[in-house]
DNA sequence: TTGAAATATGAATCAGTATTCATGTTTCAT
DNA sequence: ATGAAACATGAATACTGATTCATATTTCAA
């Protein structure tokens, strides 16, 4: 259950390594029970039992994963927000920043998806971490009246259903969707509504 | 993997439903692989082979409750839409209902967000049905005025996520949410936008 | 009424794979 | 340089659960 510890040796960091990325490509693309132990370790080019030297379960990764996937996340939308000149341009840069990380890794992508049938604890933490930072800065921007007045929380997840929607349908399924397109379009609801 | 004869005599019909309604419990608690045959058919009262008796494997099965959730949905969308006075009282209208539908029936909506990962085929032919109508709705809208123009389709897609995402934090995870709080909130926001 | 078709049963088959472990090999602080 | 701690290996273990099948029982059209 708990994971194990951190390797001690250099080779010990390279493996673990390895072997995250061969877990992340495996049950990324096959999902998580069409993945075996063996696909993995086969993929990081390593023995089976390796696996278990630095992780206790098939469970363990696939958190580690998700863990990862919420750091880099946020991270990049950050990033991605951190000059534009006011929360409404913001919106509009972050949400083409999702779009972007998720056609640069879609497999990430699903394992968060996928988390919530396989580490319900980790999909909420993931999301609700999220929600909270991005309703602060909403509360913000509206105390000082760069939005209008409404309840941030429900916005803030109405926002992320957005992203997430967008970007399973116009990047996962449809390669040669106009992102800029369609950010532009769902900028324009998010900023004005779709009331005439 | 294609689907057995539907049942000859009433008896079969009857089975049929209860291995249906099992399978429907089980799965939409316990999860597509947490859920077994045997559990499935010890919940019917009836015998572990008799189960593939209706259905040709535990995929069929979930196929089948994926395609009944599509129908459920849509009817009760469509009849909880159908005397708003204008396709912006309709956004509320459908928003609610959806709410509502996944406060009585959050195993199959479980079921739909799962299908993801066990049959993609029949998750996308749900959205993507889904989405098709709602946006001919919204461009007949759009075209008698009632709503700003734009691309319906990309709306479409946000709107679902929105409702899809407040289904998932204020329905499935929060029972005590006050569901009409959220619902005017998010209302304001797809009729108005954030802007100030 | 009757027998061919439908339906019911659950033990047995069959396949897959997560996890462990006994046995080497490598690392690195001393 | 060296040996105790880390790490590597993959065959063996252990278990689960989907699907099949030979054998009853029930239905219902003729």
């Amino acid at each position: 259950m708990a994971t194990n510890p951190y390797p001690r040796t250099k080779r010990g960091a390279e493996r673990r390594e390895q072997i995250l990325r061969a877990a992340e490509a495996m049950i990324g693309t096959q999902g998580f029970s069409a993945a075996s132990i063996a696909d993995i370790t086969r993929h990081a080019k390593t023995a089976l039992g390796t696996f278990y030297i630095y992780f206790s379960s098939k469970e363990d990764v696939f958190r580690e994963l998700v863990l990862e996937m919420g750091q880099l996340t946020r991270a990049m939308v950050t990033q991605a927000v951190a000059d534009a000149p006011n929360r409404l341009e913001a919106e509009r840069a972050g949400l083409k920043a999702f779009l972007r990380f998720v056609a640069e890794r879609p497999s990430l992508y699903r394992i968060v998806e996928e988390a919530r049938f396989i580490d319900v604890e980790a999909y909420k933490a993931y999301f609700t971490n999220f929600a909270k930072a991005y309703a602060a800065q909403l509360r913000e921007a509206e105390a000082s009246g760069e939005l209008r007045p409404g309840d941030a929380e429900v916005r803030a997840w109405a926002l992320m259903g957005i992203a997430k929607t967008l970007g399973e349908r116009y990047v996962l399924w449809d390669e040669t969707a106009d992102i800029d397109h369609v950010v532009d379009e769902a900028y324009s609801m998010i900023r004005d509504g779709i009331a005439p």
